[in-house]
DNA sequence: AGCTATGCTTTGACAATCTAGGTATCGGCT
DNA sequence: AGCCGATACCTAGATTGTCAAAGCATAGCT
């Protein structure tokens, strides 16, 4: 029983994907540039691709975080035009950028381990 | 190289600590009442005991997210005194509170999922 | 000409957590 | 008796990150 006004569609396909919780979009968009340079639209597709569709990372979220992570030396940007001739920014992972990820892949574990342990109390 | 000023003793044990991810609280405090009612200053202690020390809930985030789970009638709570004599506001899952369980515990399963695979991505 | 997809940006709202304070009782230690 | 740490609850304010909703512009397709 799927409604079929529009409205309710988008909130239906949203309960489907797995929503975002603060502090895992970081990662998420730095594992997306460990895999190549890639400007900012790029970086949505390809979160939502290696996700198989679970993970939609919206715009107003992106962008502000892209700024946030490039002020503390993460990634560093240019613009650039590609293939099909719109100019895009592309961002790289730095160095320091890789070594974060790292950190956050780490701490990432760390939580779901720690939750895990509660979570199979009986 | 542990420093030994007690300030730096207590960021030095933060760091050992995996940070809660808003949305994982509400989760953790329902799973912690599915084992028995308990109250609120002991669903503390049971989140860091079966966490292994490495979930830390502080007070000021425990108390506030009481109050919504109650407000959403996942919890009830009554005033009840305990072994040792003190009063205490006991808490104890409603069926509402069993079934948002489930759904969390879903939800968080969906995400876990969701960023393994992005994150096996070469 | 209009529509969709691409591409970047900004604003404001919202929600959850944490820091830091407050109150009070209890038991153990000196 | 006095002190202190642990227990137990509550609240205010700051911070942060995400999202919703706009706006702007271009390319390609019909």
């Amino acid at each position: 029983m799927m409604p079929t006004d529009s409205r309710y569609e988008e909130i239906y396909v949203a309960k489907n994907k797995a929503e975002l919780l603060q502090g895992t979009l970081d990662m998420l968009i730095l594992k997306a540039l460990s895999l190549g340079e890639l400007h900012g639209y790029g970086i949505i597709q390809r979160i939502r691709q290696l996700s198989d569709e679970m993970l939609n990372v919206e715009q107003g979220s992106l962008y502000p975080a892209l700024y946030r992570i490039e002020q503390k030396g993460w990634v560093s940007a240019r613009w650039d035009v590609h293939d099909t001739g719109r100019e895009a920014k592309f961002y790289k992972l730095t160095r320091a950028g890789r070594k974060q990820l790292e950190t956050e892949e780490a701490g990432w574990d760390r939580l779901v381990l720690a939750i895990a342990k509660v979570r199979q109390a009986t």
